[in-house]
RNA sequence: GCCGAUGUGGCGAAAUGGCAGACGCAACGGACUUAAAAUCCGUUGGGCCGUAAAAGGCCCGUGCCGGUUCGAGUCCGGCCAUCGGCACCA
């Protein structure tokens, strides 16, 4: 309460003004009542198939919010925002007539749980159940039409039980670049199946963040820190188990294409992924004179990627990262101190020394040379930390005329520098890194750049010296912690050798430690738990653990069928809620109502940007390839979460588990809400908003429809107290139009709702709200609906009789908004006019007649030279010509029209006419 | 550096290429009240002309500069600013 003394200081000041205040209207009594109902009566629970009540006629609706990370602060006032939004989308949904799954659930493993945990010196499973029930608490008061039977929780066992056997199931199963799909591993022919699985142990450097005590994703790791603390993250070698995502690059970068995503999304991911096009080259090690190579070093090849195979010619030294492995065998005597030297100190380098702070180039020679393969010329190997040993093949052709970081590298230290790309215009040659014509390149001389790749690509493959190639900067996921808070790995290890656990061995569950904190070395802390560690007389358990991302992979499958104990998620269950078999049945009840905002014509041109040229569309990829049709979150998650989840659908569908390819169809991002002071909200600044506090003052009605009345949905903007005051006002204005106070100071229904036909006016007002609300809760345009609401009960408010019936549509059009408040009303309705009208969340969404809204006379604007001049009334049926002649006739129009020659007239039927003189 | 989003009153915002500022906040004036709160009514982009006061009229105005168009907040080109993402990816 304190944090709000600037805002609302009377409150604060004179408490028990705030308790003897008169609530606008009785929310304090409304909230309570309705949600209890709705609890007591499993208003909003939606049955599966084969359920009771379940009714199969109905199409389906699965809006979905992305679950929350329960933290020990509890609730700000951002959380609920995208909440909000799809509590409209599914309350309106359920009144169209649609079975909504609309589930919540709670996302609990993982890093900061742990973090603080430590912290408050408790055990994680203690701090994250109190962490969900004060959250849970929060969210119900809100007023939300969850179907909370089907609440699930990642740490619990019944749960991760089966994010074990998904693992598993990836575990199980390589890629067949054949089929470019997943298959089970007993169809791999190859002699070693455990370099194919797409989950796999690998030893190479690691982000390892000492602070943290754990090793991270690339994803976890900003600006060479802990996306989580903001620690120092380093390389370091470690045993890791990987899952290879980048298996799937391609498909995950095509099939985004189907997808009702923001362009901008969509593009993250492309960008992440980073798909380039070009050739794979060898260059073979050319044997030394006094460089004491030996004779076998004449075999060794060197294998570069480059997007301009068309530069080869320009190629004057080579670069191999300092942990390429063909580093040990070429070096000469000579130069192998220096060479040691600078391969320790770049595997010392933490990420953020190796990127940001390494403005100038470092590189030390190898001693070795190799030879171009286009003209036999010897160019020098060197050893240098900006070739990175995770992209392409760990190595480069150094082309400093065409290449801005060859450039700087080569001048650092004296390298040779040629001329091979001519640039169009008049720019310098050197350093051009443009398209332009090829020169002193015998095979491909006087041809653009684009060709001339093309013609040296098959070049080099006629020749036998390397092939095109396509890389991608997507690496594998890094899928080990060495942490206790998450789900152990089913695996155990015999022999040096890993193995999977039985389906009938799972869940696996981590031990009780007490101490649980990460040990520091690099050993995970379930390690400390021996006897659990110990399988058997031969085998021990392995002790890492999932990351924080696992649980979220695939709950939304979960909640299609939370109880499930059988399978992960039922078929059938699968098949109705992600769309297999109810496709038809929703596109016809769904026609033109649930697609996104036309895209503005730029999109449509930066798009069309995007080279497809090589994306290979499956011709029984669906139209919609998603399951979910509509799932709202925070653009933070829009590579992380959200290109896992891909992926792990992606694996399943292949093994046959799903019915469509993708998980969500429609994705929207909500935006962030800012401090009352325009800044991020934050507890160092004091300027975060508990909902709590705002509904204690106005109800959860008031907050509900101030988070969406606040601006666009998609938009960051700052939270204002008096702007809740307004809506709350809005809302007090609706229940005032409804009910008066009688003389004993109790609110009745008001005398002037009486059940008599609207009249024209009234009818036309009432079909354009309910036009506006409709077609702006399917946009997501909630601000404007609310707008529109609020016109209505301006219009209203002044009236001297209610009619029933645009009273009862109007109820029902705020409902999704204000569930509490016009719940109340309606049952207050009810009981005067006993019209068997039935309850407000059984109601059909209204109806209107375009005709209803058409005026017979519209307000023509007439213009003189675009400007502005008068206006006039006229006939909706008058022609162009009527208008014109209007318009030229009219006194005001002729002042300016007087002795000039009329060049030509514009007209807009029903809108305006436009005289150019 | 590259990519993307955004830029409209004092504030949050609204506007199929056709009356810029709907709706709300704040502010001001009034009604009610012993008084305040609440509520209700009215005014409210800037400048100027007009009038006793009104009515009314004119000019400017959607980050900046240019273009297309009878007409641009909206479309096109070029800048500037803020925010977000990527950042030695060969």
């Amino acid at each position: 309460m304190s944090i709000h003394v600037h805002s609302c200081p009377f409150v604060v000041n004179i408490g028990f003004v705030m308790s003897e205040r008169r609530k606008p209207y009785p929310f304090d009594h409304i909230d309570p009542k309705w949600q209890a109902i709705w609890q007591e009566r499993q208003l909003f629970h939606a049955p599966n198939p084969g359920e009771k009540h379940f009714d199969p006629a109905k199409p389906k609706f699965y809006v979905l919010d992305m679950f929350p990370y329960p933290s020990g602060a509890g609730l700000h006032v951002g959380h609920p925002e995208g909440y909000t939004a799809t509590d409209i989308v599914a309350r309106y949904k359920r009144m169209r007539g649609f079975n909504v799954l609309h589930p919540m659930g709670w996302d609990a493993f993982g890093l900061p749980a742990e973090q603080y945990a430590i912290k408050t010196a408790e055990h994680p499973a203690t701090t994250t159940r109190a962490n969900i029930a004060k959250f849970k608490t929060q969210l119900k008061r809100i007023g939300f039409s969850y179907d909370w039977q089907r609440e699930i929780n990642t740490t619990d066992p019944r749960y991760y039980k089966w994010t074990q056997w998904i693992f598993l199931q990836i575990y199980n199963s390589w890629f067949n670049p054949d089929t470019k799909k997943a298959e089970p591993i007993s169809t791999y022919r190859g002699t070693d199946p455990d370099s194919v699985r797409l989950a796999y142990v690998a030893d190479f450097p690691v982000n390892w963040c000492p602070e943290l005590g754990t090793v991270l994703a690339n994803e976890e790791v900003v600006d060479g820190k802990s996306e989580v603390g903001g620690f120092p993250v380093v390389r370091r070698p470690m045993r890791q188990w990987m899952l290879r995502i980048t298996a799937y690059a391609e498909r995950l970068l095509n099939e985004l294409d189907g997808l009702d995503w923001p362009e901008g999304i969509k593009l993250l991911q492309r960008n992440w992924i980073g798909r380039s096009e070009g050739a794979e080259i060898d260059f073979s090690v050319a044997g030394g004179d006094d460089h004491g190579l030996t004779v076998s070093a004449r075999d060794y090849k060197i294998r570069v990627f480059t997007t301009r195979p068309d530069t080869l010619y320009g190629a004057t030294y080579m670069v191999l990262a300092p942990e390429h492995s063909l580093v040990d065998l070429i070096v000469s005597e000579e130069q192998w101190p220096a060479v040691r030297e600078y391969r320790e100190r770049a595997a010392r380098k933490s990420d953020l020394e190796r990127t940001e702070l390494a403005k100038e180039k470092t590189g030390v020679f190898t001693g070795a040379y190799a030879i171009n393969p286009v003209n036999n010329e010897r160019i020098p190997i060197w050893v240098a930390d900006y070739v990175l040993p995770g992209y392409g093949t760990g190595a480069i052709m150094g082309v400093p005329g065409h290449d801005e970081r060859d450039l700087a590298f080569a001048r650092k230290f004296n390298l040779q520098i040629h001329e091979v790309v001519q640039p169009l215009g008049d720019e310098d040659p050197i350093g051009f890194v443009g398209e332009g014509i090829a020169i002193n390149s015998p095979v491909i001389e006087g041809l653009p750049s684009r060709e001339a790749i093309r013609k040296i690509t098959e070049w080099i493959e006629q020749h036998d010296l390397g092939k095109g190639a396509i890389n991608y900067k997507l690496r594998d996921w890094l899928f080990s912690r060495q942490r206790y808070w998450g789900e152990p790995f089913p695996i155990i290890w015999e022999n040096g050798k890993h193995r999977a656990l039985d389906d009938e061995e799972l869940p696996v569950v981590s031990p009780p430690l007490e101490e649980y904190k990460p040990t520091g070395t690099g050993e995970p802390p379930l390690a400390r738990a021996r006897e659990w560690v110990r399988y058997s007389d031969k085998a021990l358990r392995e002790t890492n653990t999932m990351p924080q991302w696992a649980g979220s992979c695939w709950y939304y499958l979960r909640f299609c069928d939370p109880q499930n104990d059988q399978r992960f998620v039922g078929e059938e269950a699968e098949r109705y809620w992600m769309g297999g078999v109810n496709d038809e049945a929703r596109m016809a009840n769904d026609e033109g109502m649930t697609k996104p905002k036309p895209r503005k014509a730029n999109e449509e041109i930066r798009h069309s940007k995007i080279n497809s040229s090589f994306v290979i569309r499956h011709s029984s990829f669906p139209a919609k390839p998603g399951g979910v049709d509509l799932y709202v979150g925070g653009t933070e998650h829009a590579v992380l979460h959200l290109l896992y989840a891909r992926f792990w659908h992606k694996v399943l569908f292949d093994l046959g588990y799903l019915s469509k390819p993708e998980p969500f169809q429609r994705l929207v991002n909500q935006g962030i809400i800012l401090g009352e002071d325009n800044q991020k909200m934050s507890k160092s600044r004091g300027n975060i908003v508990n909902p709590d506090d705002v509904i204690d003052q106005y109800g959860a009605d008031a907050f509900r429809c101030y988070e969406m009345f606040m601006g666009p949905l998609e938009q960051m903007k700052p939270w204002s107290m008096r702007g809740v005051e307004g809506v709350a006002r809005f809302l007090a204005r609706v229940w005032r139009l409804l009910m008066t106070e009688n003389q004993a100071g109790d609110w009745e229904l008001s005398a002037r709702i009486k059940d008599i036909d609207p009249t024209g006016a009234e009818t036309k007002i009432t079909h354009a709200t309910t036009k506006k609300v409709t077609e702006d809760i399917e946009s997501l345009s909630f601000n404007t609906a609310i707008s529109q609401m609020m016109i209505f009960v301006n219009v209203f408010i002044k009236a001297e009789t209610l009619p029933l019936s645009a009273m009862r549509r109007f109820l029902i059009l705020l409902n999704p908004f204000a569930p509490h408040l016009t719940s109340e009303l309606w049952e207050k309705l009810n009981a005067k006019f006993r019209d068997n009208a039935g309850d407000i969340t059984d109601q059909k969404w209204p109806d209107y007649d375009e005709r209803l809204l058409v005026e017979d006379e519209v307000e023509i604007v007439i213009q003189v030279n675009g400007k502005v001049r008068h206006r006039m009334k006229m006939s909706i049926q008058a022609t162009d010509e009527e208008a014109k002649a209007a318009a030229l006739a009219n006194p005001e129009i002729q002042k300016f029209t007087a002795g000039k020659t009329i060049r030509k007239i514009v007209v807009v039927p029903r809108k305006l006419v436009n005289i150019v003189v």
